[in-house]
DNA sequence: TATTGTTATACTCTATAACTATA
DNA sequence: TATAGTTATAGAGTATAACAATA
């Protein structure tokens, strides 16, 4: 008989309930580690998808980041006021702002990035290395198809119908 | 030379990042799966705590569940009036108030439990048995001591003081 | 007509403060 | 004095709607 194995009732089996106090634990040191940044641990990210990824659109980034394009305007009006990203016209679409990471804005991404590098190896300090990878791994994995998933349709008696 | 390997750089290798994709992905799929119960994904998971765990403090869940105590007493009221949770009064300490499930609660978790697990399936399915229950242990492991985790001190040089 | 980005407005959620009762 | 629970209020964050520019 294992102790503390994976328990398969109560809220530790509950995914959302695991997932949410592990993001909640993680934004809590994130935004310690990013206290003088405009946007705090969203604004890293605009930073780094600045910085790294090919340039798209506003809405492309607000998109990907899980945030409304009209938060992506403040999110960028108050990094660009800093200096850290600029808007550049898109010459095949005049419509879209290309959002890339200024000079400073890397020099700054370098700082905050150890931070944070810091912050998830606490988070993540009951795992060894090997765990860690795997962790990594297996939410890259899920997360690289979830942003673009649809809920499935619930063909289920309402709630208001069992055991009235 | 494998592809698609973990990336050490960009949004992607952002544990804060993958965390928020996955999570926003399931909370999407929960809210349809709970639409029609008092709170949402929350109510579930109080529910799911007053069927399945000690009964505790209304003060207690909330830290649990990671809300504050005012809006866990928000909670309990839609879902006392739904009939699926009872407050009762601690013997053993007169302020308390232990939630406990009543028998409607219990019959009607069995099956926000069938549409949760078809949702969490769902989410999952690009990841074969092993590897979600791998993805489930680890996540387990850090949520068990994340939720009481002080956030570490930031001995760092401040970001309007990089690059000036 | 559809889409990008912006602005102003309204709404939802959450935290803060004050209060009662118990310890 | 300190804590559990409740209530009312204020604040932060977010989404909604309307607009101009471009496709």
């Amino acid at each position: 008989m294992s102790t503390a194995v994976t328990p398969d009732t109560g809220l530790a089996a509950d995914l959302g309930w695991t997932l949410s106090v592990v993001l909640r634990a993680y934004v809590k040191a994130a935004k310690a580690a990013t206290a003088d940044l405009p946007g705090g641990p969203r604004g890293h990210q605009v930073l780094s998808a600045a910085a790294r990824e090919e340039p798209g659109s506003q809405s492309a980034l607000a998109h990907r980041l899980g945030v409304d394009r009209t938060v992506m305007t403040y999110l960028l009006d108050d990094l660009v006021a800093a200096g850290l990203v600029e808007r550049q016209p898109d010459p095949a679409d005049r419509r879209n702002r290309r959002v890339v990471a200024t000079g400073r804005g890397r020099t700054v991404l370098a700082e905050l990035d150890r931070r944070m590098r810091t912050a998830e190896d606490h988070l993540l300090a009951g795992l060894d290395g090997a765990e860690r990878r795997s962790l990594r791994e297996l939410l890259q994995r899920v997360a690289g198809y979830a942003n673009d998933l649809d809920p499935i349709a619930n063909t289920c008696e309402a709630i208001a119908d069992i055991a009235p």
